[in-house]
DNA sequence: CCTTGTCGTGCACCTCGTTGCATATGCACC
DNA sequence: GGTGCATATGCAACGAGGTGCACGACAAGG
């Protein structure tokens, strides 16, 4: 039997610090664990009633006032039980996978100069996320030598997304200037050169 | 229609580097393009077979002696056309996925230990990993400032490779180094503490 | 000779996740 | 009143990739 993947698992974390509907998990994701998972609404859902169906899991249907009914749900023993038995097994090593590193390998069969414009808004991006993940830092975790327990637990893993996200800033910096410093000494500035001036 | 994955490209730029087989791309991607993709052989197999169907690939079965017949697959000028296609759209935002994130956000829910030392574990592993990279820099570009081309292209990938390495040894030791801090705060050494005497 | 191992090519089955779509309720806006 | 939007749940189809297994050829060791 294969063993399952770490989404059910995250979602047992999270409804064990507080029960929750499909809607509200998937929002938790897009700003907690979501530094190192992702999922779609639709995936959580299918996710949730499988667990459901083997009992990790129970719901209860909710009535709102101006809005739908919600199926909260809660973690049972058995899904506590699942959740330490997975915590207790070791992580096989992590495959990355990244579109840009093959683009940026296979650059010299397309248009550098088109590839070069894509790194450096992919640059932004991770910078921007970096700024806000750090701000998340100062505001959430203002003296994280007092931290313990599960507060300790969510301040490391923010710090791997900061981290994770130096990393993409740091080495697309690099490739940048590697290329553009290239660029220089070939002296190709011919006809059609994107300049950018923001730098 | 979809955006097609990454790997039919990512092989297209090995087969234009130098025409190959199934199980001899295999190997190349375990050492080069590997830092950021990984495939099974069943799974680049499947790609060929579907590239080939494409027109993006020929095969020529290619007779040895003392070992079975291979096909060898060259790139024809529509496979070409389409990995500078692919090279010329810009990539969405890297989904990273981590089980091992995940267990560290929810070590709460476990066996706390347990998951301390099997975060040693992966971080013994990257530290290897990341060994190995720095040599093959050392011993394949000894002189970074002088490349240009293809040459440069793989080696800011392979310096994308030493620096997730880094980034993943650098986030695991602040992990550690925190839960072992708040052990020696909370003065909890009771019965089952497994010592870890190499720090 | 027979087992074991490597090379080389696949197939079948399954899970995970994405995309697109469906549906129902109620709110705000013009 | 109709249009658009947010909430809330879900289905169907598909693609990517993993696991297990298979088969055929040859080589090396006992």
């Amino acid at each position: 039997m294969m063993p399952r993947m770490a989404l059910e698992h995250a979602l047992l974390v999270s409804l064990q610090e507080r029960p929750a509907a499909g809607l509200e998990l998937t929002r938790r994701f897009e700003k907690s664990i979501g530094f190192f998972w992702q999922a779609r609404h639709q995936q959580i859902y299918r996710v949730l009633a499988r667990m459901e169906a083997d009992g990790w899991i129970t719901a209860e249907t909710v009535a709102q006032r101006g809005r739908p009914e919600k199926r909260v749900y809660s973690v049972t023993d058995d899904g506590r039980a699942a959740l330490a038995a997975w915590l207790a097994t070791p992580s096989e090593a992590e495959p990355m996978r990244s579109d840009l590193a093959v683009k940026m390998r296979g650059a010299a069969y397309g248009d550098r100069s088109a590839l070069l414009s894509h790194v450096a808004e992919t640059r932004t991006e991770h910078a921007a996320r970096l700024r806000a993940y750090e701000a998340m830092v100062l505001r959430d975790y203002p003296d994280p030598a007092a931290l313990t327990g599960s507060d300790l637990d969510r301040y490391l893993v923010l710090r791997g997304g900061v981290r994770l996200e130096q990393f993409w800033v740091a080495w697309l910096d690099e490739y940048l200037q590697a290329w553009f410093r290239d660029a220089r000494l070939t002296a190709r500035s011919s006809t059609t050169e994107e300049e950018k001036d923001t730098a």
